[in-house]
DNA sequence: CGCGCGGATTAAATCGTTTAGCATGGATGA
DNA sequence: TCATCCATGCTAAACGATTTAATCCGCGCG
């Protein structure tokens, strides 16, 4: 006779359980949020038939009422890239735990497509966005977005003198602790591999390669510098050209892994082995940087922990919208693997 | 004087713009909606008024009146794995091509897992769902899902017998190709790694492993199956296993390129070249794969092509509910590369 | 002069929830 | 016996859009 009840097919509401209980639509609401002024007995019916009748939630609708979505709008501009593929799933990871979904972005490192991706997120009306702005974004892009009242929380990158939250990596010591490991290991002339000017990762990922030839009173050789975007060809094609120079580098830092991972292909399709005639150093200690071989010797730039240093700073920007701006600024290690060695001894030329 | 506008703060909704325009909100919806009812001067000031105010719609409260919200949960078991974000990829670009957003879950190779994840999203009541089942998923899972009437489609793997669309490869011809190709090349001991039974790729892979050996008259021997999860690490260790048997494999084929990458690890480790003293074939063709050294020989299961395809067969039942059951298997290719060669003449053993 | 017509706009209902404020009724205490 | 109180539920008004059916207003035509 349960048929009875299922007769009234179509989806079950709020209403339809009230209906059903002879309750009306507060208690039912109430009881299923567990709120103490109702009494236990009806709590439990009231669940017990919900449960029965597959009752699921209109978020949508509640949050019409309640100015609150448990959405976080995640902008990326690169998400077949690993790292950033880490810090999404750091992201998500973080903020399921604290009962918010990801309505995710992606931007393609382009403004304009991603002022209109997040607008289009904008409706959904997240309680927070967290975003890697793409390289040019400006200060006027995000504010556009905060308008809105949404919080909005950067990570990896910076919009420098956005005011909003940051959480990320110290780029500059990064890089420069690399240098210095290159250095100490008896290099003269460290290439530099990756990234550009248009993002704050790359500005001061440049900075440190700088400050870590500074410091160890090393010059600086624009030719030894191979700007351009973060990914496997570049880091080979690069690395093809540096061999071709008349006096080549016995090593190179990087923008970040996969350059590397390029530049060890690129030195090893030349016959070269990584780690004796070139020395290599990566850039943020993805997952796979382990794993080859010679195993990559990088810096390990904290991903997920900054990806869940995010979330927590969306999290507590949408408790109090009027909290202090906050920057999370992760200190970077060297993680010493085999594509660094020594330089060789003696070198092609001179000596 | 804009400022007296713009004086009365607060969010900009449609009331607020239908006051101040003088107009009702019906012919201010109508108007932003392009519809051809309502006059042109109309449209054009309403559309004006409503750009400067930085009118943003609340799709939530539109979705209420329209059961439709545009958004597409996607649930994925693994985000970490490079085959998963290039269908990540895929799916978002097809996706919000379309206007549609994604709403992310990511449930961990757990089936109760899974179950929670999805039913978080359902309550954002997505148009659709598109699922990678985690592995043992069974059809009263999804059928779970599509009670609340939304659209279900199966993505990579799929539940035998659940009756949903799916878009995917044939595993089964895949790995056939990879054996065959060894087997052309002269192998005769051709191990497999990687793959379960609890999912239908794990089930489907290994069947055109056997298929592979039976078409070529060679015999099935289980010690040279290293089932197990498809990482990096499974399959470097699985080789290394494989190597140290009294009798090793010249060949593997694996469940996926990952596989063959912690595969190809384990050769080098212990001192052998991969594509001659042991070949390798990966599955999939993701990125990475032609970038190795050697690169790799794998089979090109088309994933940018059917998560297109998944997106396309979700819309079109979200257009259709009644259409029939629709089955996208797209034929992989072998990619020849450098990981697999002849084997070496003469064996360590025997003859 | 009245009628009908068609283009432009609007009033009002609706979607499914939450919540402030009010109603009910039985127990308690004087 | 009556006022008070507490525990429990209920009424009704939001929230911000969409949509149907109605209204308004000229205007041309018979």
């Amino acid at each position: 006779m349960d048929d009875t009840l299922h007769a009234g097919r179509g989806k079950v509401t709020l209403q339809r359980l009230a209906l059903e209980l002879g309750l009306s639509t507060a208690t039912v609401s109430l009881a299923l949020r567990d709120s103490p002024v109702v009494a236990e007995a009806t709590r439990q019916k009231v669940q017990e038939v919900a449960r029965a009748r597959g009752y699921v939630a209109n978020r949508g609708a509640a949050s019409l009422r309640t100015a609150r979505t448990n959405i976080i709008g995640v902008g990326l501009h690169d998400i077949i890239n690993p790292s950033f593929t880490e810090l999404l799933a750091a992201l998500e990871d973080a903020l399921s735990a604290a009962g918010k979904t990801v309505l995710l972005g992606v931007g393609q490192e382009d403004v304009a497509r991603q002022t209109q991706v997040l607008g289009t997120l904008a409706e959904y009306r997240p309680d927070a966005f967290i975003v890697s702005p793409a390289a040019g974004t400006g200060v006027d892009d995000l504010r556009a977005l905060a308008a809105t009242g949404i919080a909005v929380v950067q990570v990896t990158r910076e919009v420098e003198g956005s005011g909003f939250d940051f959480a990320g990596s110290d780029d500059v010591t990064g890089v420069r602790l690399a240098v210095s490991h290159l250095v100490a290991l008896g290099h003269r002339r460290i290439a530099m591999i990756g990234g550009f000017d248009a993002a704050s990762t790359g500005r001061r990922r440049f900075a440190g390669y700088k400050a870590g030839l500074e410091g160890a009173g090393l010059p600086y050789d624009p030719a030894l510098v191979m700007t351009g975007r973060g990914t496997r060809e570049h880091g080979r094609h690069a690395m093809e050209q540096l061999l071709a120079l008349p006096e080549p580098p016995t090593a190179a830092v990087s923008f970040n892994d996969l350059c590397a991972f390029g530049a060890m292909i690129g030195v090893q399709a030349a016959g070269l082995v990584v780690g004796e005639d070139v020395s290599i150093v990566g850039y943020d200690d993805i997952g796979e940087a382990a794993l080859w071989h010679p195993a990559l010797t990088t810096v390990y730039t904290r991903i997920p922990e900054y990806g869940r240093a995010a979330a927590t700073l969306a999290l507590a920007r949408i408790a109090d919208p009027a909290r202090p701006v906050e920057r999370v600024v992760l200190e970077p290690n060297l993680v010493v693997r085999g594509s660094a060695g020594p330089p060789k001894p003696v070198t092609h030329h001179a000596r």
